[in-house]
RNA sequence: GGGAACUUAGCUCAGGGGUUUAGAGCGCCUGCCUUACAAGCAGGAGGUCGGUGGUUCAAAUCCACCAGUUCCCA
């Protein structure tokens, strides 16, 4: 073995492996299944961290309950993404110089399929460097044929039942992408901007000011509302005022929905632009005067400043009502501004036909399973977010203006009559039968949102629609736990939810863990446009997927944002190397047993001491992970293998332990190797196959674990250790601090009989200073008193209050300049021993405590004093014998 | 405007009414190339747990208010 661990090399050969025996397949049989659906990425799309975090939880799940005897059902898959795909293929036509329209729908579908089969396994193949344990005979595609049909057949049912309809309304508009976007996918940033107070004069020459941060849609004002209420206004209502820089007038009218607290308390109402205006507008049969085109430039209506940008025609607009005397004064004012997801343009409110799903009657069924408890979030106080969601719900516009997904399967004869059906035939069936001209149908030319069809990913890739009795859905549906990231609660993981209930009657999954967000050290979110985002390829070959994972891991407390710092990758890499230092090193054992069988009276006890220790480690990760405590999981198997396993365990087996005990020690370390393989899943099962000589096709990951009864555990043993342990470490402090090169003898005052032999051993072993009875009195002048103290195990699942304290005296030589650094140490340890002794006198002394504190925490208390007592009297016998005045 | 959180060591975070005087990792300092590992070993310094009140025998922990920060939604 080498003394350095070199990932890359390893890594491949067994990501080979693993893909030769298809160590991940599942297939319904008699074990319980566990089920995890990944959260499909783009399929043009490269790996990047968010990814990385989300697939090694995932994994960690999968591995842990493989290994329990689970059959693990991960399936993989990518999404179609219509809006970000068709962006960047427009995009690739544009730099050959041609246009969408210009090609057609037909030969754009093929351009769009052409990039996404060069760019589709992209993801894939990262996603298997980085270990992910999925079933990847069962990858499947948003807009592959099956899936296709599911979502067309989907449609048609939800219109059948009322649930899809039709409808002018206000949506949100991407005036890049030239689309519709859904609420979701509008996101609101603070804008500085400006707030212009401007005169609406009326034909006495009197005016209202009204404020507005949009003066480009003044000209599609069609009224000025006040609240009826509004005592400032009164007088003006059913007057007239003049639109500014038109010669139109529009009347004063009176609405509820006006804020009077707003500017001056005037609106100006704009239906075609304003979702609230709409809405006025509706109420008071106002017309309806747009004056954007669709890429948000002014159209004729807007008169002079047609084809202007809305940028340009604003300050054209500000700069010509100022030319007319008719603004009174413009004040900075922020506000936020919808931005869309993907193009980040500003989003615009136009009126148009789309499709939309009603959403009140799904979003209760989705709201019922989290109340009841069918479905959990965790971490927990997410419920309260979904739930707001839930309840304020809007209806969700389906329908874009693009054409690289799945196309609505509507069709409209030339009066307007819809038909939606599954294919074309049974539309033009349906049309027939109504008496229209079948070719006089037109198709819609929109395609669906794609969360349409991330939507049904849980009922979809277990071929729900195509056969709801099919094996593999009811063996593997519900799924356990879906992965993901908060922000897209709403986008998917609810609708999801509404789904699953809706065609099945059943949830999709049972749990919902929710991780953070991947952000850099300064916590500004990984972007491209930043820069700020390290690719996960470059880490892997840096580092190995193994310290990546381990790193992020780490890093990543639930529900927590992540900051992201390579550095943590390279803690995962020193991490992975220990680890394979210290498989070495039982690998260096087991050659020298053979012609040098050597034995250390510590090694049997350590050995039992390690059991013990181990179990409770078990019992730990089975609720940790059970628990979704992945961060608190990761940072626990590091300090265990770091700190016990080989800075302690190891140690004391050393020079080399019996061949017969080594090999108890080697099903240990595979007992550890179960342990980290959910987090490491290379390194460890390349230690396994090296101590075990398993042949190849045999994984790791497929040995099965049970776990040691807790009942046996020897606690004694744990806490007796614990002492030596500590005691240990203090001794060394000393030596250090007082330069004891010549300590030639420790002996133990107090003495517990029980524990002596134990001390005896670990203190001989890591201190080779021989440790003597109390009776073997030395030249007390040379001895220096140690007071010291340890705790019992600290352990999650059991408070242990049994403690112990010990006091040693080192025998060693003090040369006289380190005596008064020795009175000094030990004057510190005096006056903190006394204020702490203060503190329990304190609540002792108080009748209160005594009377209403529960005997235990009393009888506690007395116990620490008595304690302290004795510390405190050693510290001054010391003192006193080093002639130190107090 | 509505909602969810956060504020503990230089940095990132655990903990969560009474646990022998508040923990970890990183960083920093000191001494070590000790036969598994310098990607390492041994040790150290550093915090009145955001502020102010309250509840309690007991508050970093519960409550209220204040200040600051972040995220989500409109």
């Amino acid at each position: 073995m080498e003394s350095r661990y070199a990932p890359q090399a390893v890594e491949a050969r067994w990501r080979a492996v693993w893909e030769k025996y298809q160590t991940y397949r599942s297939q319904p049989d008699a074990r319980p299944p566990y089920t995890i659906v990944m959260p499909p990425p783009n399929v043009t799309g490269v790996l990047h961290m968010g990814h990385v975090l989300n697939n090694t939880l995932q994994d960690i799940l999968a591995r842990f309950y493989r290994m329990r005897g689970y059959n693990v059902c991960w399936v993989p898959g990518t999404d179609h993404a219509s809006i970000a795909t068709e962006a960047k293929v427009v995009a690739r036509l544009r730099s050959q110089g041609l246009q969408k329209h210009e090609i057609g729908r037909e030969a754009f579908l093929r351009e769009a399929w052409k990039w996404t089969e060069e760019h589709s396994g992209i993801i894939v193949q990262q996603l298997k460097t980085l270990g992910v344990s999925a079933d990847w005979q069962r990858y499947r595609f948003t807009l592959e044929p099956s899936l296709y049909r599911a979502v067309i057949e989907t449609f048609v049912r939800l219109y059948r039942d009322g649930l899809i309809y039709r409808g002018k309304r206000m949506i949100h508009w991407d005036p890049v992408a030239l689309t519709a976007l859904s609420d979701e996918e509008v996101l609101y940033k603070e804008h500085e901007s400006e707030l212009c107070y401007v005169r609406y004069v009326a034909d006495k020459g009197d005016y209202l000011v009204i404020a507005t941060v949009r003066p480009e849609t003044i000209l599609a004002d069609v009224a000025v509302a006040v609240r009826p209420a509004d005592e400032r206004y009164k007088s003006w209502i059913g007057r007239q005022v003049r639109v500014p820089l038109t010669d139109r007038y529009v009347p004063v009218i009176a609405d509820e929905a006006v804020d009077a607290d707003f500017g001056t308390g005037c609106l100006k109402v704009t239906p075609a632009h304003d979702p609230k205006d709409y809405e006025i507008g509706q109420r008071h049969k106002l017309p309806i005067i747009d004056v954007f085109t669709a890429d948000a430039r002014l159209n004729e209506n807007a008169g002079p400043y047609k084809g202007l940008s809305r940028e340009e025609a604003r300050r054209r607009i500000i700069h010509d009502l100022h030319e007319a005397g008719l603004i009174e004064k413009i004040e900075p004012y922020k506000h936020s501004v919808g931005h869309s997801e993907r193009t980040d343009a500003v989003v615009e409110p136009r009126l148009s036909e789309q499709w939309f799903v009603r959403m009140k009657p799904l979003a209760e069924l989705a709201q019922q399973a989290v109340e009841a408890g069918d479905i959990l979030l965790v971490p927990e106080r997410f419920s309260a977010i979904y739930h707001h969601w839930l309840e304020n719900i809007k209806d969700w516009c389906i329908s874009r203006q693009l054409w690289w997904g799945h196309r609505i399967p509507a069709w409209y004869a030339p009066d307007g009559q819809i038909f939606v059906a599954v294919s074309e035939s049974e539309a033009y069936a349906q049309a027939q039968a109504a008496g229209y001209d079948p070719r006089t149908l037109r198709q819609d030319d929109d395609v669906l949102d794609t969360w349409f069809s991330s939507w049904l990913w849980p009922l979809s890739v277990f071929d729900f629609f195509e056969d709801p009795r099919n094996p593999d859905f009811q063996y593997y549906y519900p799924t356990q736990v879906l992965v993901t990231a908060p922000e897209i609660l709403f986008f998917w993981v609810a609708r999801m939810i509404m789904a699953g209930y809706y065609f099945t009657g059943k949830k999709p999954f049972s749990t919902v863990y929710l991780h953070g967000i991947v952000r850099d050290k300064q916590r500004r979110k990984m972007s491209k446009s930043l820069g700020n985002s390290p690719d996960p390829l470059n880490l892997i070959q840096a580092y190995g997927a193994d310290a990546v994972r381990m790193g992020i891991i780490m890093s990543a407390p639930a529900g927590n944002d992540l900051l992201f710092d390579e550095a943590l990758c390279e803690q995962g890499k020193n991490f992975c190397n220990k680890l394979w230092n210290s498989f070495r090193l039982l690998h260096l054992w087991r050659q020298r047993t053979q012609d040098q069988p050597s034995d250390s009276p510590l090694a049997w006890e350590a050995y039992r001491w390690f059991e013990a220790y181990l179990s409770l480690v078990e019992a730990e990760v089975e609720k940790m992970i059970r628990e979704y405590r992945f961060y608190e999981c990761s940072h626990k198997l590091y300090s265990f293998v770091w700190d016990q396993f080989c800075s302690w365990y190891l140690e004391a087996l050393k020079p080399t332990p019996p061949a017969p005990l080594l090999e108890k020690v080697e099903d240990q370390a595979v007992r550890i190797l179960r342990l980290l393989h959910p987090f490491m899943p290379y390194i460890t099962e390349e230690l396994w196959h090296q101590l075990t000589e398993a042949p190849e096709e045999l994984s790791l990951s497929h040995s099965s674990y049970s776990p040691v009864d807790q009942s046996e555990v020897d606690w004694f043993l744990l806490d007796a250790v614990r002492l030596a342990q500590t005691s240990i470490s203090k001794i060394r402090q000393i030596k250090q601090a007082l330069h004891l090169s010549d300590l030639k003898a420790m002996r133990i005052a107090g003495y517990q009989a029980k524990m002596a032999p134990i001390l005896k051993l670990w203190l001989e072993h890591f201190l080779e200073v021989p440790l003597l009875h109390p009776s073997d009195r030395g030249e007390t002048d040379h001895l220096l008193r140690l007071p010291i103290r340890a705790t019992g195990v600290e352990s999650d699942f059991r408070t242990r209050s049994t403690l112990y304290q010990e006091i040693f005296y080192l025998d060693a030589g003090i040369e006289e300049h380190k005596r008064m650094e020795m009175v000094n140490m030990l004057k510190k340890e005096l006056r903190e021993a006394e204020s702490f002794r203060e503190s329990i006198l304190r609540k002792l002394e108080n009748q209160q405590f005594i009377q209403k504190a529960p005997q235990e925490i009393v009888e506690k208390e007395q116990k620490k004093l008595s304690d302290i007592e004795v510390r405190l009297s050693w510290i001054r016998e010391q003192l006193e014998a080093m002639g130190a005045t107090l």
